[in-house]
DNA sequence: ATCTTTGTTAACCAAATGGTTAAACCGTAT
DNA sequence: ATACGGTTTAACCATTTGGTTAACAAAGAT
């Protein structure tokens, strides 16, 4: 591994526990084994370094999106293979959805523009497909992104806000992934349940 | 309004916009207006300034949540109410549901200590009228658990997650808003549909 | 062999930051 | 009026923090 990527490495597993503003450059050197000198020699400046991270991650996130969008699918599948694919994804990388969402919040100028991005997420041919099954007499009449919004809710959430849905439901780290796995197909089933005449 | 108070005010708003390790003494005081010394005088240090913000806005946010679990309703009009008041509680505090989970998150340990207090939320009497509801042929099976999960997911996500809905949504801060007005009816309807027999 | 480029480090620096102090301010009881 | 209590401030302090520098090592290139 070389000495970049050990930089790097580091600066995730920082940046993705204590967010831009809690992460110490000192703590990144040592956690990657090397002197603090060499983050700025590979990376100008903590700004840069975040940025790296936080590129990487979303680019890493955004694909699993981009899947719900752009396959040729029915709606039913699409909702399917989705959760499954999505959650399966972050159970592998769970500070992931935290992390964006917390310095999405944070820093909304910078990372807004990533939706300027032509590899953005798209949603506008999801949506006039939910629009056509609702006129196909599919589906009953929803708006789409209402139901778009509520099948991301129920996929990221429970891993965005892991701590607070541990502490309220009262159930451990091995509940928690146990009911993750469960959701991999439980959410598609309750949505479409919900939408299907 | 008392010194306190207005310190109090301050530090809220910057811990809410910044978080607990991008938020600055001097930024609090100068948003209250006041000299930095007076932060120390009526609030120890930077960590008993934020307990005290955090606490009291998770001590707004619990009771918001409580509410579905103690009244005496039955599980469909208790999804209707929880998320029509939960989400005109949070339109008016929009930013809380995202610095609560991000604090959460940044401080399990200190954090976690909320959820030994006696007025923590407790599912446990609405889990078992959803049980009892499945039992008695209202609702079709379910994990009590998952759907809780669903509708705090369903409710609070769009807040915790703002920026990243609106930047994937394309939508303005008047589109959200309508669209969060609309929620507070649609997602009752939406899970009790997916739901009832 | 030696020069040059690249990688790596210890020591250092200036600015920022949380926190302190001692003096000033101000209402009020004597 | 004055002495006294709590309140408020300007100036200060110690430490942390992001960032730099200059020397050193290692590996090719000549």
């Amino acid at each position: 591994m070389t000495t970049e990527e050990k930089i790097f490495n580091a600066a995730r597993i920082i940046f993705q526990r204590k967010g831009f503003a809690g992460a110490r450059m000192q703590e990144i050197a040592d956690e990657a084994g090397i002197n603090k000198a060499m983050l700025h020699y590979c990376f100008k400046n903590k700004q840069m370094l975040f940025e790296a991270v936080f590129m990487n991650a979303f680019s890493q996130l955004a694909p699993q999106i981009n899947g719900i969008f752009f396959s040729q699918d029915s709606l039913f599948d699409k909702i399917r293979k989705f959760t499954h694919s999505y959650i399966s994804f972050v159970i592998l990388n769970p500070y992931l959805p935290a992390f964006i969402i917390q310095e999405m919040n944070n820093n909304p100028e910078f990372v807004m523009s990533f939706f300027k991005n032509e590899n953005r997420p798209n949603p506008t041919i999801l949506i006039s497909q939910i629009e056509k099954e609702i006129t196909d007499g599919i589906i009953k009449p929803i708006n789409p992104k209402q139901l778009l919004m509520n099948i991301i809710s129920m996929t990221v959430f429970p891993f965005a806000a892991q701590m607070l849905v541990k502490g309220m439901l009262q159930i451990s780290d091995t509940e928690f992934y146990t009911m993750m796995e469960e959701r991999k197909t439980s959410i598609a089933e309750q949505i479409i349940n919900s939408i299907k005449r």
